[in-house]
Formats: structure tokens, C-alpha cells, sequence
DNA sequence: GTGGTCTAGACCACG
DNA sequence: GTGGTCTAGACCACC
């Protein structure tokens, strides 16, 4: 974890569970790494784990057995509004990041020309 | 001053005076607006305008003649290496976003080509 | 903290965390004195306690681990410039100083004998 | 004059008077550059360069005729005086400097032989 | 516990 | 007029 970035830990921790959700690496009723295990794989407080799993929590990402552990949700409909979500919330911070700063839909497309992500 | 109050003030009044900048309303060598009009027109303390304005002169962007004012700097090289660099990590970061999450260069199109951005 | 009332206390702090540095008190990765503990400590406020910090971050010095504290670099690097640099820079200083005013290498030469700092 | 340095300009402009007292171009009883070309020559607000004459009045180098301009002190012991006393300070406050900063009179005595300002 | 941000307001040095 | 420093104190997020 980048402890001096400008992205909470808990964040940074909590992303990690989604990235792997959207990658397909964690599925639908899954278990999610105990906070303790996490605590030690991380290098954080297990204070700082938790706190990103009630975050989880809290959007109805993942639930908790007591005693047991925390596990992905049941409901895959939750899994595909994530996807769905996310994607639309990074593309439009992205777009208006771009637009503020003055930069315009030239510079981007050359740009993804440039990286071979478009072609043409 | 609270378009994202996730964002510190500050940051968001040192955007501002980036952006424009960017936009080409602030060139090498232009006087920028003194702390105490800037606290005014922003409606904050004056401090959190001295905090935006050390920030843009620790990145060489902006300087202080002793009791005269701030000005942008008069390196153009500085504002040209920002509008490069700018760019580079607005895309970069965005595209590592978009990897990391799983999203695809298709995704990435499709969601382009929706909004009109590119074409076919 | 009033040693030198010309010179902003936040810097006077600051050159304490230099000083400490360069007379081997602290060392990379060490943790530097809490914002609260040196604000007691000096007996200011904890504002211009940070205001030195933020300083000798930004000349790299120190970095800060979030919600845990502030900490001497890890690179041994920058600690090793910082104490060949500052050398340079006094010794210079005080050179162009004294020519600038009109003394001479033999004005400095007896003024060393005389102090007991090299002899003959 | 470099405005952004951390001298004010008028001490900086005091320090030119006194750097041409020291190296022997300005004599007791000899006239000042008026205020006026002072100004012109470098660039500065005429207000700051009577701040400079100013200064160096109440410390009694310098004086001024009504209507006629600034002249050098009649009093050659003063400019004595602050030949001796001005490198008593500059010497004694590197010396301190150097100290606190944790360098020892070997550090020194090996810059001096290095830059060949003493030998052996 | 830690640092980070912000306010209100004072006082200072500088040009 | 300008910026620079500092205080007192509040409130927040984070670990």
C-alpha cells in the first residue's frame, strides 16, 4: 500500500476487492481474504482492513457471516451495476478532468491513436 | 469554493489558476490575483488562498515579488513541460484505472464512439 | 523558539530537524516528533509546527505516512546531499560575503589563527 | 536586485552602500547616488531606496543635506568601525552557523585548503 | 493517537 | 497596496 498517497488505505484496500470482483477473480457468494490474513499480506492495520470491508459492506458489495468471514453478495444484479457503474464514473471524471484543463477531443483521440487504442 | 468537497479548497483554487493556464487566460510573466481580491471573489480565508499559491510556487509554476504580488512564471518552458505533463498523467492515470478495473480497449471505444467523441 | 526573532519560527523548527539530522540524531526512516509533542514542546501552536514540516517534505527530507506520522526519508541519498550540499552552500555564502566586502583571504586566515581554528 | 530572495531589497540596496565604503569607492564626506537614479539604476521604487538611505542614516554612515542629497559620514572612525564590526559578524555567524549544523573546524579548515585559501 | 484543512483575526515587513 | 507569519481553536479523515 502507498501509505503517502493521496488515496485513503481503506480506499486503496477496498479497490482491490472490486478490481478483483470486475476481473472475475472473486464471484458471487465467494469468501473474501479474512481481515487478519489481509492485515498481514498488506502491511496495514487490521482497524484500516475493516474499514474498507464495512465500506464494501455498506454498498451491499460484500456481507458478513459472524465468525465466519466476509463474502462476496449473493446477488449477481449487484455485481453488474458495479460493473456498469464504475465504468460510467471513471469515464466521465476522466472526460471532465480533461475538459476543465482545457485539453479537447483532438488531443484525446490523437493520444489513443498515439498508444494504438484507437486506429486509424 | 465546494464544487467537490472531497477535494481541498486549496487544491481546487490551485486547479483553478492551472486551468487557466491551460486555457491560455494566464501567460508567463501575468500577474495572478492578489491573496486578499482572490479570498474575496472565492469567499475563503485568505490563508487557504496563500496555502493554493505556496503550492503553485513549490512547483515553479508561480512566484512572489516581495510586497508586489504573485506572478506566473516566466520559464514558458515550466508552462509548456505542465501542459504536456498534465496531459500525460490525466491519460495514464485514467487508462491504469481502466485496466485495473478490468475494462477492456473495446469497452473504452464503445464508450466514445457513444458519446460522440470519435466516430464510426 | 525566539532565538533569532528575524527568523520565522517555523524555519527556526525546521533547522532543528536539519541540525538533528546532520549531527546524527536522526536517521533515514526514523519518526520525527508528533506535530502535537513539538507543538507542547516549543510552546506553539501546532499549525506552525506543520508549516515546518510541510517544508522540509517538500524539499524531501521528510515524508508522512497517513494517520500514523512523519518520518526521515528512507533514501540515505538525499540525507548524504543534504549534508554536502548545505556545507557548500554556508561555506560559499560566507565567502562571496566577505569579498563582496571587501576582505581578504588574509583578513579570514587571521581571524581563524586568532579563534584557535588553524594555527602557525 | 533579486526580488524574490530572501534579503529585502533595501537591505540589499544598504548592503551596496556599505560593500562601496568597505572596498574603499565611497569615502568620508563623498556624495551618495541620489535617491532618484538609485531608483533608476536599479529598478526599484524610489520609497525602497530611501528605506535603504534610511537605515544606514540611523546607523550613522550616512547623512543627508536637505534638498542637496545623501553624503558618506565626516567621521572616518565610523567607517572604521564598521569595517571591523562588520567582519566580526559575518565571521562569528558562519562559525555559528557551521557548528549547529553538526561541522567540525576539520570540515572547515579542508574546505579552505581545498579551495586554496590557506595551504599545507 | 496521527496529520490535514479551514476559519477568524491579528500583526508585521515590504514596496 | 502586497505577501508572510502566527495564534487559537475547530472539525475532519485516517490508522
Amino acid at each position: 500500500m502507498e501509505y503517502d498517497k493521496r488515496i485513503p488505505i481503506y480506499v486503496q484496500i477496498s479497490d482491490l476487492i472490486i478490481s478483483d470482483i470486475l476481473n472475475g477473480y472473486l464471484n458471487a457468494g465467494d469468501p473474501v481474504i479474512s481481515v487478519r490474513d489481509a492485515s498481514k499480506k498488506y502491511q496495514v492495520n487490521p482497524n484500516t482492513i475493516l474499514n474498507a470491508y464495512k465500506d464494501l459492506e455498506n454498498r451491499g458489495l460484500i456481507y458478513t457471516k459472524r465468525g465466519i468471514g466476509f463474502f462476496i453478495t449473493d446477488e449477481q444484479q449487484k455485481l453488474d451495476d458495479l460493473r456498469k457503474n464504475k465504468f460510467k464514473k471513471i469515464i466521465e471524471s476522466f472526460l471532465d478532468n480533461l475538459y476543465t484543463m482545457g485539453y479537447s477531443n483532438e488531443d484525446l483521440t490523437n493520444a489513443l491513436i498515439e498508444r494504438g487504442i484507437i486506429n486509424e
